[in-house]
DNA sequence: TCTAAAATATGATTCATATCATATTTTAAA
DNA sequence: TTTAAAATATGATATGAATCATATTTTAGA
């Protein structure tokens, strides 16, 4: 890591002053993965924070029948393995798969918070972003408790045009490659639920296409479906 | 708040020097609140941090039907409305409401912030409390995306016997009063078949009373039963 | 370009849990 | 102590989604 610069376009990084960067660079190692391969696996000692550079990262839950869900699709600036806060040397109660060409960022647990306690507005930065991080995964607790499966894929489908797709047309193509199982592993249904849902949102005209070019045609009705105020439903 | 003392008591205060409790001291207030009432509710501005000193606190969602979710019970020493740390004064993403009496501090964001970055020990432990509370609602959203009834109330009776009860004979006795609607709710499953389920354990020996006494009598067999590898199940 | 593997599609059936209904017991409040 | 409300209990039925099965299409790799 010759050039420490590259650091303050990662969010976390903003408020971390450029010699604090420098000293840091010695600490940062980056590293590429590609598909298939495993950034950490569940179980492997928490050592270190990551941080996405770049490309899409998934986390992932195995239950012990082989069953998976993806708790969270992680993009550039993200941190991850942010148990490793807690956890010293503890197993990884989870994995990390990259999706795609990814580009991550790994520091031992020692030399960030050492840098914390260094740069408390960096630290605050910290709190914010977790507080941001825990009231997602509160909310999507609430949609497994509380949603049944076409709301819950509805939902997903908006967050993901919002967080990850560019404008094509009238509608919003998804920039990762997604199969139906992958959103499956989402939002915990099956790939065949999911396969038939995506179905009957193709015939309604709201998304197109498949893992390769998906894309969101209609976000406001999505928006509906996903809140089940509106008791509406699709046809079957 | 005359005698900022008792504020070492409080886990995440433990960092704080004694001047720097002196000074927060004018800034907290504690309210005590008895069931029924509101700490706060979904949708009132995000502007205070507030921590549990005393009883228990739930934190609840609740859908546009009125069915709700508890997302987490808190306990002395939590912090709550963690995402205050994220949204300056926009709305509550859930509501706040005290489990028999509890005593709470609130504190404003600002002055809480401040004292961090004035102790950036305090705000690593704040970051590791923050990082355990996203590992737990991701275990949460594990467990409602793969697990059957049975099992999640299998874990969370697993999981309130460890957090919050009193040995009791052979048993261990829940210190918080918890209807079967209450345990329903922490797992996202229907009264009725909260205690449907309850009855069978009752008949197995696992558990025994109801919500004034309840007691957990076998914790390996629930521990067994939460962890879906061993497929058994109990007859019904 | 061929080919095997992965992804999508669709039907039939089963199963768990929600829903609705009603009864009984317990609890807390007047 | 009485009484209304809350909590527990249990049955019948409906339903959404899982499971199992098989077929077709698409994709990526040799």
């Amino acid at each position: 890591m010759k050039n420490p610069d590259h650091l303050k376009e990662i969010p976390l990084f903003n408020l971390v002053k450029r010699s604090e960067r420098q000293r840091l660079s010695g600490e940062i190692t980056e590293t590429r993965y590609t598909k298939g391969e495993f950034i950490f696996r569940e179980g492997d000692p928490a050592e270190f924070f990551h941080i996405v550079k770049e490309g899409t990262v998934k986390c992932v839950k195995t239950s012990s029948e082989g069953k998976e869900v993806t708790l969270k699709v992680l993009m550039p600036g993200d941190l991850f393995c942010c148990e490793a806060a807690v956890f010293d040397g503890a197993p990884h109660p989870g994995c990390a798969q990259p999706m795609g060409e990814v580009s991550v960022l790994r520091l031992r647990k020692k030399a960030y918070f050492e840098m914390l306690k260094r740069n408390p507005d960096a630290a605050v930065e910290v709190i914010k972003y977790l507080g941001n991080r825990l009231n997602e995964a509160q909310e999507k607790a609430k949609v497994l408790a509380l949603n049944g499966a076409e709301q819950r894929l509805a939902g997903l489908l908006v967050n993901l045009a919002e967080r990850s797709s560019v404008r094509e047309g009238s509608g919003h193509r998804l920039t990762v490659r997604l199969t139906r199982q992958d959103l499956a592993n989402m939002v915990g249904i099956t790939t065949e639920t999911a396969i038939r849902i995506m179905g009957r949102f193709k015939k309604a005209r709201l998304v197109t296409g498949t893992a390769k070019q998906l894309t969101i045609l209609d976000l406001p009705r999505l928006q509906q479906l996903a809140s089940p105020s509106f008791l509406q439903s699709l046809p079957s």
